[in-house]
DNA sequence: ATGTCGGCTAGTGGCCGACAA
DNA sequence: TTGTCGGCCACTAGCCGACAT
């Protein structure tokens, strides 16, 4: 015990007290700043868990034992749901407290409620928001915010246009209680409204920059004014091969303004851990979700996922995703199809999983660059509406058999999917799954609802379950199962009969499949291999005219780099001739600046 | 497990990863920074950790178990020490692992070197520094610093003086390594140096006030210069009665710049209870000490402690003080007398200790008021000294026998006073004391070295035992005390027989003591009771056109707050008249400044 | 020797309409 | 409709010597 030899810090020094408490926002308002992509589960509701989509939250990389990575989602009751914002970023997210359940229900106290599912639970309905990205001006220029008309007209509360020029100011609340007040006034040619005064005092202190957004909101009710914020991250390289190396370095991530513009997650890798090792001995856990452009829930309604993942999937599948425009005030539809089924990326984990499942080839590309690997719940499957049903079904067998393709850890190629809503109903620990209620099924990469665990192929493996699948008549077990799922709310999740060890025995013939390109194509959704990847600097030491914490603009190196990129240790500073007059200036342009 | 029913945060957000781990700074300039009082132990020496100063250094109040008061110290050995600073306020502070010494010296791993004691291993005469209390004029005004001569002379590079007028810039580090640079001329009538361009940015980066104290430092090998800070603390007021139960709620302390100016610790109170519960069990644990004036160092070296509470205490006992001048050039030594002997506070808790346990009436009272009460070995015991041995011994017996007063919860006045050292030495479970090493003792209040825990009454209480402790000869005693201390290093701790249920059965006759005022004083050390507290108000939520993060000038009260606390709801401000051009003006007063 | 003040000035924060996309 | 620019104004940061302590 403690017999760790290395110097490390044995202390951490105590933050502010008060400052760091994370704030309880209300649901409705905590709806406009996460934006509406967000759909948040109730207390009592049934949901599933993804350690996956929980990893993506993590901040840094994540080691999960192979019994973990075994078993891609739980099944869970929503113990409690915080609604809360960081009280640095003025960020928000969620706490979810999650109890696993069991197959026997036993820790199933009282019966769960309707799902949540739907936004936030009709708060929303009670706050009216608007927002807006900022622009360059916005952010940097002389103070000014340029208020677009409809969030004057839709948010603020109405100028005396009696006045010349028309002029008031508003009082605005943000996340964290804070008030600030701001001039807003209609004026020049031609009119137009502008936040004036108190704009750059909130620019600076949130520490905006060019590219975040801020969302304005107004309670309906009381008609408060209330402000949000969501920040602009700069997408994190993903690194392979010797870049790779160089990332897993600890990382002296370059602090600017007190939080990282890195877009990766804000949660610990250990809380990761924690979570979901203690899903697995099903015992309560928490997940934190900060809700982001290109990260998605890991706690996902169980309706709304066993719906999703009971469809079809299949490549060549017409999908639409519903999109918010970005003042938050309609929506936008999305059209694209299914490229390939992912399963993956690690080789040999989450095998089975639906979480981003579906690589999809978006209509627009450009618009949706966030959004190549979805999850089905976020996607509406389009052949299910009637009037969409363009694409015949044989077609799309035969993209299921090309699509897909495993990355079996031992060079196998296995996909192990099987009637998870229906498995949950008849489970028993003796019975592993009656396939009686599967009347369809594929051969090999079977399109079949809810992929399961890997440990499922216990019974693939076995020839005459096999034979019970045959590689047609799909969308009666697809209706079959949902059919299922509805039914009943106490259903249970089968991990606890999954066996880890198991899943290496899997060997499905490889026969029938087409290469796709899974591996590469992952990859490329996050950076192009063929771009250098950008490398976060270490953080060199700069000489300081100025506070420590820098902001962006404070890091244009003057003179004052050559100090320490020189190498001059000398104390003092003999780069300034002794001419006082001439030197006055100089010297402001070099280290005030 | 889990079942906490109340709303509460489930997650801390991740700080700002790189930017908060604590800095290690060179024992030497570390020293500096903390200034000359303090007395860091080496790694492997033996020292006492005293719960009650580590109490001291917590953010807040700590709740101990009854077994933990009951043990004033605990003898370990120094497995660790880590030299930091603080990545928010740059002040330093150490951090300790230690491992406690049980009797049996089992987890005796090696040797102990001999004691450290002397301020930082040397390292400190590597440096030279300068210290500086900020006046006003150096915190608030244009920007400029009025560098004292010395400093100039001794500390910072020598200016050309041929030059008209001399500047030069130098380049100083700070203790998180940051540079900064500052002009520093040597100009006005008279002449006088001065640091001007930079400094401001420095005061602002650092939030400085006046009040604090910023030390620079030379490094006499390589002249390299680095600056520390000291930052000036309100004393927090200590509350009694009914103001103690307004002070009891969450604290919702005024966040000023991200860090405290209240002076109380840094230490989470959970870190304490760690600490005194690991120590307890014999585990290594962990102690953090900011050096702040008036909150002294829990943990001290071995011999020191024993030789200095070794000593005869008693009231008139004439004392001497060494503390280092504001600049920390040089010592100025301060006299006093022993008022009486502090046993307590805390009725019942801590009985027996050492810590603080001399009340000092000193000769210039105004210079020490943060000394009223120390621990026997800040002070020097001038009687030791035979050229001050000014108080005949019978007098200094008075003295004992009238100062000491006890504070026993059950009204009870009890000392149980032993020969600490030779108890360690001489320890095994059946035999409980050897008193035939203490041929001096007294009746009652005994003034013998190193009380010990009051379980021990055990014995006294035992009339055998008691009869070998006459009430006289006390010096003799002493001398073989201290002998004792220092010929084996091996000593361990007697905690392990410490019986807190023994502790309430001890009834010593309170024959003999003179009721001293001692709660009434150890008060008034902190605040008169005559004054009214000043009790930190309630955090109330201001409006802003400002940042957030307010430091001390923008907490001046403008019409900003009127809003809130004229309770206008309204989201409109209409308190601005809509003459625009005369309302530019009181519209920067109002809400910029 | 050095703390504080008032004067002065350069730099810039920030409000404005013009204009273009 | 709204993003960006140049003009311009006013404020203030900050350097200075004077002067007092």
């Amino acid at each position: 015990m403690e017999s760790d030899g290395q110097r490390r810090c044995h202390y951490q020094p105590q933050q502010q007290q008060q400052q760091l408490q994370p704030k309880e926002v209300d649901p409705g308002m905590w709806l406009c700043c996460a934006g509406s992509l967000i759909q948040t589960s109730n207390v009592n509701s049934r949901v599933y868990y993804f350690p996956q989509g929980h990893i993506e939250q993590a901040s840094g990389p994540v080691s999960l034992s192979e019994r973990v990575t075994s078993q891609p989602f739980v099944h869970s009751r929503v113990l409690e749901v915080l609604f809360l914002a960081d009280p640095i970023t003025d960020e928000v997210f969620v706490n979810y407290r999650l109890q696993p359940l069991n197959p026997t229900g036993i820790t199933y106290e009282g019966p769960a409620t309707a799902d949540g599912g739907g936004g936030g639970g009709g708060g929303v309905n009670g706050f009216v928001s608007f927002g807006k990205v900022l622009t360059p001006s916005d952010a940097n220029n002389g103070g000014g915010f340029s208020v677009p008309r409809f969030c004057a007209d839709s948010i603020f509360p109405p100028l005396d246009f009696a006045a010349d020029p028309p002029v008031q100011n508003i009082r605005i609340v943000d996340v964290q209680g804070i008030v600030w007040i701001f001039r807003h006034i209609y004026r020049g040619t031609p009119r137009r409204h502008l936040l004036t005064t108190g704009w750059s005092k909130f620019v600076n202190g949130k520490k905006l920059i060019a590219g975040d957004t801020v969302v304005f909101i107004r309670k309906k009710l009381t008609g408060e004014l209330f402000v949000g914020i969501r920040r602009a991250y700069k997408t994190p390289p993903v690194l392979t091969g010797a870049y790779a190396a160089l990332a897993a370095r600890p990382k002296p991530s370059p602090p600017v303004g007190g939080f990282s513009r890195t877009k990766k997650g804000r949660v610990p890798p250990e809380a990761v851990v924690e979570a979901t090792e203690r899903a697995l001995k099903g015992l309560p856990f928490e997940v934190v979700y900060y809700p982001r452009p290109g990260m998605f829930e890991c706690v996902v309604a169980a309706g709304k996922a066993e719906a999703a993942c009971s469809k079809h999937w299949a490549p060549d599948v017409r999908v639409k995703l519903a999109q918010e425009t970005e003042d938050g005030s309609r929506m936008t539809w999305y059209n694209g199809k299914v490229a390939s089924l992912v399963v993956g990326p690690d080789p040999g984990s989450w095998r089975g999983s639906c979480w981003r499942m579906l690589e999809v080839t978006w209509d627009e590309p450009e618009l949706l660059k966030n959004m190549k690997t979805v999850s089905p719940w976020q996607v509406e499957y389009v052949a299910d509406a009637p009037i969409h049903g363009v694409f015949p079904l044989t077609k799309r067998f035969k993209g299921a058999q090309e699509g897909v393709r495993l990355t079996d850890g031992e060079g196998e190629i296995s996909f192990s999917s099987i009637a998870f809503s229906s498995m949950m109903d008849k489970y028993t620990p003796s019975s592993y799954i009656n396939y009686n209620n599967i009347p369809a099924g594929m051969q090999g990469a079977r399109q079949i609802p809810f992929p399961l665990p890997s440990s499922s192929p216990i019974i693939i493996n076995d020839g005459s379950s096999r034979q019970r699948c045959p590689d047609d008549n799909v969308d009666i077990s697809q209706k079959v199962v949902e059919a299922q799922a509805s039914t009943d709310p106490n259903v249970a999740s089968s991990y606890e009969t999954s066996s880890p060890e198991s899943s290496s025995s899997v060997q499905l013939p490889s026969k029938g499949f087409t290469s796709f390109q899974l591996f590469g194509k992952v990859i490329q959704t996050e950076l192009p291999l063929l771009e250098a990847p950008h490398i976060e600097l270490p953080h060199i030491e700069l000489p300081h005219m100025g506070p420590p914490f820098v902001n962006r603009d404070d890091i244009s190196c003057t003179e004052c780099d050559d100090y320490t990129t020189e190498g001059a240790r000398n104390t003092v500073d003999n780069s300034l001739s002794e001419t006082t007059q001439s030197q006055k200036l100089p010297m402001r342009k070099n280290y005030a600046l």
